[in-house]
DNA sequence: CATGAATGAGCATTCATTCAT
DNA sequence: GATGAATGAATGCTCATTCAT
């Protein structure tokens, strides 16, 4: 994960451990005040060696940036490789996956709003190199819908990698859009079982079930319609 | 949509003409160069006017981003008014306003993408000015939704708010994650037919045309899973 | 006492009239954030009239610190006139113009104070002006002393201009050394007639009447001779 | 006297000779075109180093000036520290000390204009802190009038504390007023000598060598107007 | 391998003053 | 006579980075 990312240093058993500790106090930093708002002074200050040196485990400051970002990257793909998903049931699968991917997101939503924030400061090169560890996760719901559509559960017309991606992303909205959810959901579980739901089920009642209640057309809809969730 | 950005000059066709000019400039910059790398200076040289005459418009560079942000919420909100809904039919208006949002957001890709990553620049109650243009638009989805689920239409199960949130987000992917859907849909149109199917229909097949191919396994019943809790 | 300073008026009631106002507002201006953070915006803000226009009765900055240095000088010299002296007795008269002159110090203490600060912003020969004011006060105590040591009754070693400029300074200590006096001395009248005590009496007790209480040399000075005062 | 200001620099010998090298230059130009109109750009092209480099040896404009005033106040305290007193006479003790202290003002005449000028500037602490400094003159003159008092050869009606900040500024008036003095008495050592007597002598010639030409005309007892109140 | 010192380039902002109308 | 708009020139300060030791 450290290629691309240039050092003046030798031995990589020390490399890896100062790099480790840089990651760590530059997210940190950067989660509280910002990639710009740090300086490399302020994470040197914070480090147990010298500005001088932190030049020597790391070229500039967008490469403390971009390995930052490769490490929230790596944690959170990691964790969701860790998920036990059983593919013979391409339902319960989705929603696993897809709870445990909120549940990962809660748990570094400061580190995806980082990561949306900040990523544009990368050259291009390096911006496609940490999104791509995307696939980690919407591999995992790919895999599920590949077999689902195949074995007739889910909607043939859904295009596997667009759905994957709206799943990773509705996942994220808990992390983007935190304040605006506040008012609606008040745990990541509940918010889980509610896009889960939507995105399984869709909003369309199934016709056969469906009575059109019309010629309804009150302006006023119904305390029992919105009650009933 | 000026007010609470102060300026020292006194008439306001002069002040408005000056801040679209620098709207403009700075909406380019910004999406160039990112906020924080585009100085007052780069603003300011190509400006028909002087840096220090820049100061007469607006009181500070955070004043600018305001401005520009204000800016693309506006055109974004006011775009959206100007779509016809027909509230009989709630499946197409959703639809509709799917798909005209969709273009909103292709039309302003880049300048959503510049909101996703530079609005954590502005104070707080700045940031919370421009969110609220939001609701424009999720305002539409939400009164579609409420007409729907009262009319029997739509999943009573649905939140209304969560779902133009949804709605919403899933058309802001065209712009944040452009690059991976190119792979997947070519153009928008495409897309917002795709997503909105997705949306509006789920992934599940309805039970009644279903046949399993595989031995069920299902952990608990559908419909309860979704009630449930 | 308006000539040395440009006007592009002409007419001059119009002309005494706004420097009036001029002067008020930027004498409280002054005082409050001294001349270097008083911009001459802020002063024409305050000003009835236009900042363009501020420039019709004044020529720079400096003019307006001149003007209100004349002023304060101005107010000084006519409070002092004021003061009613009996010649026939040099030191009742001293005493007199003494108190007066610390209670004008007083009234203008914070004046003052901003003419020892800013004086030197002046060009020279414009300081000069200002401080040839001060020998309206130091004349007077000149005066009383030559009138006084022709009689006999102050010392002829003194030098009449000496001791007029110490008068003055004693006096301004009141305005300039205000902290370090405040716990010694509560109100001016006090320190009035004590410095007036020690200028006149001086400090040596006349020989027929001291009587050495030598050899005592203890570090400890006595209480009793503390507390005496 | 380098506590209370910060720097980024460890080396405590070089940060000492920098900081000589600042306080020199910037003593210099501050003397020449005052402390709001030197800029840290002039102190920095005056410097044998950068203006960044300036910086790691002084926080702000601000913390040059402190610097400035507390070498000016060291300096001066040293100088009056050297000064030798024999305390057993307390009459010529007060001479030298006056003496002394009116050719340190002398040597550093315009200094003292300096501060006099800009110590409004600072922050009232540091303001404070310098001031403070000024104990150290005053002290000597306070002991002086303590033992004199209490040995019966200084008037006892006199304050100590006032009397010594009488004598400190009657020197200072060497510094501010060397203009008007310059007619009335040539060098320091007149100068010294005449405010010595003044101050211990007082201006009036003592009852019983006096012969009134003039019709006595007295309000009071002069005892009286002294002791009353 | 480590580090203290150094710096060129840059930043957002302000200000006294002028001038066309 | 009055004023709104405009600006050239500074100002105090910061920062990523380098290099001699």
């Amino acid at each position: 994960m450290d290629q691309k990312v240039a050092a003046t240093i030798k031995d990589p058993a020390i490399l890896a451990q100062r790099r480790a500790e840089i990651i760590d106090i530059a997210t940190r930093l950067f989660l509280e005040r910002g990639f710009h708002k740090t300086s490399i002074r302020d994470i040197a200050r914070a480090c147990p060696f010298n500005l001088a040196s932190l030049y020597m485990y790391v070229a500039s400051k967008e490469d403390i940036l971009f390995l930052v970002a490769q490490h929230v990257m790596d944690v959170k793909a990691k964790a969701m490789a860790e998920v036990q998903i059983d593919e013979d049931d391409p339902v319960s699968s989705f929603r696993t996956a897809f709870k445990a991917y909120c549940h990962i997101v809660h748990e570094h939503r400061s580190h995806i709003r980082l990561l949306y924030r900040e990523l544009d400061v990368l050259a291009p090169y390096r911006r496609e190199i940490v999104m791509e560890s995307l696939s980690t996760v919407t591999g995992v719901f790919e895999k599920i819908m590949t077999i689902g559509i195949s074995s007739g559960v889910f909607n043939s017309s859904a295009n596997p990698r667009l759905v994957a991606l709206d799943a990773l992303f509705l996942c994220h909205l808990w992390s983007l859009h935190a304040r605006a959810l506040r008012s609606i959901v008040q745990d990541v579980d509940r918010f889980a079982e509610m896009q889960c739901g939507i995105l399984l089920q869709g909003l369309l009642v199934p016709e056969p079930a469906r009575q059109r209640r019309a010629p309804a057309r009150r302006k006023q809809p119904r305390g029992a319609a919105l009650a009933g969730n």
